[in-house]
DNA sequence: GTCTATATGAAGATAGAC
DNA sequence: GTCTATCTTCATATAGAC
């Protein structure tokens, strides 16, 4: 019982365990679900094999605590700044640069590779992974353009839909490229001249006439 | 030597060839790379070890030669039609659902996954997939905008950005939610109300004034 | 809780008959 | 080329001492 608990929500005072998870981050990312053993992930976090059975009952629910831990510690790091309800142009590019900024590194895209691939054989995962990122990040993004709305700023009828719109564009083929891993990466600069004709086309349409 | 040719360019004629990259396919979909079994694929393709091992050198190759010609296949579906130079907004509203649907259908959404979850380790595959498919997409999208913009139906400075603005917007959070299996499906009607509210904000920026 | 050692099964790959 | 039978290695998971 206690270690359904833990499934989702890992002792975090516990150090083994912290020990544990890192390791089997590192093993599945690079290893994938499948072709990752448990022998390896006991050798990475230094801990005998049955200390890893000890903490989590086999390789399913030691996947899904670590993708569950690491979801939430990625969707922390949106959470931070309110956005600036004056300058929605300024809002908009600040929207866009944190977004592509957490997306591009290499601790998400890692996930969104691993949870992608498994979520059709781990249902939750997707759903975990969906909720406390893109849902979050859709939800409160919709909310700054409602209000933006409210205020006479911006004209958005279907302020989730825009916030999709927006941030599927900025995602775009920058995104794709780096997480297929295809050569030649964006240039310099080339990232800031993407956002800033994003955010022009946005507000080409939703600007307040 | 002809083996490695067989990896990119399987002998489309040979019927056990196909027999056994049919099974591939069902199997590292249904089980993903690490878990799937050279035993299970033998079974499912109806030849034993021995056989298959007799044309495909190994599980690695097996499977680069499967996503090939998964990929070529899924591209071939959307090379057909040429654009209609004279409506823009129809084609528009064509290129996003034929996109959309091809990108939503069972096979795509699952090379998609192996694909991404796979490039780290196999960097050809992220490399063939990328070009067999949206590099295509897009190359051909641009084309088409760079000709509206000569003709001056349309005003598009950058017109390989501009297809992945509108590419990008048009995946949206509808397929997101498909890929991750989220609960519920896009309603009745949705797809082409988000499609419309695409070629909309598309058009408020380029078109020609 | 944690270790060493091991049970049990299945994986990828091949030998040798036909 | 194709099969059956098998080799070797490594997987997940557990027993039993401390």
């Amino acid at each position: 019982m206690a270690e359904q608990v833990a499934v989702l929500e890992p002792d975090s005072i516990n150090p083994k365990a912290q020990q544990i998870l890192t390791a089997a981050r590192q093993v599945f990312v690079e290893q994938g679900y499948g072709s990752a053993s448990m022998d390896v992930i006991a050798r990475t976090a230094g801990v005998s094999k049955a200390t890893l059975y000890a903490h989590f009952t086999g390789k399913d629910a030691l996947f899904a605590a670590m993708v569950g831990t690491e979801c939430r510690r990625l969707s922390a790091g949106l959470d931070a700044p309110s956005f600036d309800e004056g300058d929605v142009r300024a809002t908009l590019r600040q929207v866009a640069t944190r977004f592509i900024e957490m997306l591009m590194s290499g601790r998400a895209l890692a996930i969104y590779r691993i949870v992608v691939a498994e979520s059709p054989r781990f249902p939750e995962l997707g759903r975990i992974f969906f909720e406390t990122g893109p849902d979050r990040l859709l939800g409160r993004f919709a909310d700054f353009l409602q209000r933006a709305d409210e205020r006479g700023t911006l004209s958005v009828a279907e302020p989730r839909r825009a916030a999709g719109q927006f941030i599927g564009m900025v995602r775009g083929e920058v995104y794709l490229r780096r997480l297929l891993g295809i050569e030649p990466a964006a240039a310099e600069g080339e990232i800031e001249r993407h956002i800033e004709s994003c955010v022009d086309l946005f507000l080409s349409h939703y600007a307040r006439r």
